[in-house]
DNA sequence: GCCAACGTTGGC
DNA sequence: GCCAACGTTGGC
């Protein structure tokens, strides 16, 4: 099973809206970058995900979801109420997928960015390049290896 | 709130 | 196809 890091604002989804309804698939919907487009439609059901808090107090990697539905049309490209609307994409020929996850865990605490950054071996995660902004991003197996032992 | 870094847009 | 202008992301 792949492994991944998503990106959320903590004030709009965070790993605590997740426990909350562990049992409620959430739609990861709203992507609107090609590249993480790309990643999302690379996602298979049983893929595991960090859930990351970012453009927060408390900045870094919060818990683990897992993906129950690999990608599908967001709908919210289609929904011009929707702050996601996109009016140059066509049903017949969407753009923007959306996955479903699901709440796997909570980590025993937050690992602050500040801490990752000093971690060796995981110079390949796009999350630690200068200037990264990619909301998806695939984790290698090492580097989730790393992140999970540093408790 | 600031600002560097980046992706996208659109004129040419 | 180039590239300047613009809007957005996201850490600080």
């Amino acid at each position: 099973m792949a492994k991944w890091l998503v990106k959320t604002e903590p004030d709009e989804c965070s790993i605590d809206d997740f426990a909350r309804a562990p049992d409620t698939p959430v739609p990861w919907d709203g992507v609107r970058n090609y590249q993480a487009r790309n990643f999302l439609r690379q996602m298979q059901a049983g893929d595991s995900v960090f859930i990351y808090h970012s453009s927060c107090r408390h900045i870094g990697i919060a818990g683990i979801a897992r993906v129950v539905r690999p990608a599908y049309p967001d709908p919210t490209q289609f929904d011009p109420t929707s702050p996601y609307h996109d009016p140059k994409s066509r049903p017949e020929q969407p753009r923007w997928d959306a996955v479903d996850l699901i709440f796997e865990r909570k980590l025993p605490r937050l690992l602050p960015l500040d801490e990752l950054r000093n971690l060796p071996g995981l110079a390949s995660l796009p999350l630690l390049r200068k200037g990264n902004r990619l909301s998806v991003m695939p984790v290698s197996e090492d580097a989730w290896r790393i992140i999970l032992a540093h408790r």
